[in-house]
DNA sequence: CTTTGTTTACTGTGTC
DNA sequence: GACACAGTAAACAAAG
């Protein structure tokens, strides 16, 4: 085992992170998984810094457990009611720490795709997480394996939480270390994944602990139209890229669009924040003058920003102010590829000036 | 209602 | 400065 905290920990914060926290709890317990509230009380049990601000870090370390490929929902059994699911670390993750400290941590664990074959003989890449878990469910028995044709990185593995659903009601929870399962059938996690985690000292020969390559993605809409300036006219529709366009699948650490309205004379500028996830903003929560609004057609790829100004302002425009500059802020991403934490470029921030006319 | 879970946004820090 | 990792707040949904 990667050696555990010490039972008692001072008040202060401990060095370790979330990831390591919950890592640590999972692989303490007998079935290698633990619904969110059993960590919590690991964590609690044994970090006293923690039993402050509980709303702040749970917060924290839920993001943690959705956010991080190392961390497996597998679904509750019937037989045992209750909230939540359970969580398992991805056996294909047990790399993840340099020799098994929690202290350091290798590079972010991403859920490597692995080639299947499905019902109809096709060839199917599919989330090696969605294997584990339908495993975990099935357990060792019977039942159609997934044939796995090639598992991208070879690498060192960790116990599944087997006897989650096969040690329904008589078989003693094995303890994690002595899990042997000597006869089996084609497939099974335990036929994936090595005998058995070894941290710190010993390291198998046999199977080298390969850090995991990065696996292939899944194909990208890469946005493609820009802004176009439309200098000199009133645009009614400015073709604006989100920032979230950029993003395929969960993003992270992505910067906002934002628009900006200017004052051409006092050269006040007015943030409008960031563009609305889902639906319009209400316009009464724009600033009181130069109050526009602004319409993404869609949460996704690309949305029209529209803007208009609010009456109020339509008022004063072309007698107080001759034009209105929008400036409009919006991000591509530096190469191609995938956004931020997800192995691909970062995003650049572009600025784009729109003078804005009363159209007559 | 509360808890659990997902996601976005933003921030700070260390490293190269 | 680019980039990867980490922590926090918060919106929001779904399930108990
Ligand atoms: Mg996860």
């Amino acid at each position: 085992m990667p050696r555990p905290a010490r039972s008692t920990y001072s008040d202060a914060k401990p060095p370790y992170s979330y990831i390591s926290l919950t890592a640590m709890a999972i692989q303490s317990s007998q079935e290698k998984m633990l619904p969110l509230s059993d960590i919590y009380k690991f964590i609690m049990d044994r970090f006293p810094y923690y039993r402050k601000n509980t709303q702040r870090w749970q917060n924290s370390l839920r993001h943690n457990l959705s956010f991080n490929d190392c961390f497996l929902k597998i679904p509750r059994r019937p037989d045992r009611p209750g909230k939540g699911s359970y969580w398992a670390l991805h056996p294909l993750s047990a790399d993840m720490f340099e020799n098994g400290s929690f202290l350091r941590r290798r590079k972010r664990f991403k859920s490597p795709r692995i080639a299947t074959i499905d019902h109809n003989m096709q060839i199917k890449q599919i989330d090696s997480a969605k294997i584990f878990q339908e495993q975990a469910k099935v357990g060792l028995p019977p039942y159609p394996p997934p044939p796995i044709i090639q598992a991208s990185p070879p690498m060192m593995m960790q116990k599944m939480p087997l006897s989650y659903y096969t040690s329904m009601s008589n078989s003693p929870i094995t303890p994690t270390s002595t899990v042997t399962n000597s006869s089996k059938q084609s497939f099974t996690i335990e036929n994936i994944i090595s005998p058995d985690f070894k941290p710190s000292t010993t390291k198998s020969p046999a199977t080298p602990p390969t850090p995991p390559r990065s696996s292939p993605v899944a194909s990208i809409d890469v946005v493609k139209s820009r802004p176009s300036l439309c200098n000199g006219a009133w645009c009614d529709d400015l073709p604006v890229t989100r920032s979230t366009d950029m993003c395929c699948g969960k993003s992270r650490d992505s910067p906002v669009c934002r628009m900006y309205s200017q004052d051409a004379n006092s050269s006040t500028e007015t943030d409008f924040g960031p563009f609305p996830r889902h639906a319009s903003p209400d316009s009464t929560s724009f600033p009181r003058f130069w109050a526009a609004e602004s319409v993404c057609s869609s949460p996704i790829p690309r949305g029209t920003c529209r803007v208009h100004l609010a009456p109020h302002s339509e008022k004063h425009f072309g007698t107080h102010h001759k034009s209105v500059t929008l400036i409009i802020n919006w991000t591509v991403p530096k190469k191609t590829n995938r956004n931020t934490d997800y192995g691909g470029k970062r995003l650049l921030t572009r600025t784009g000036k729109f003078k804005v006319f009363k159209n007559v």
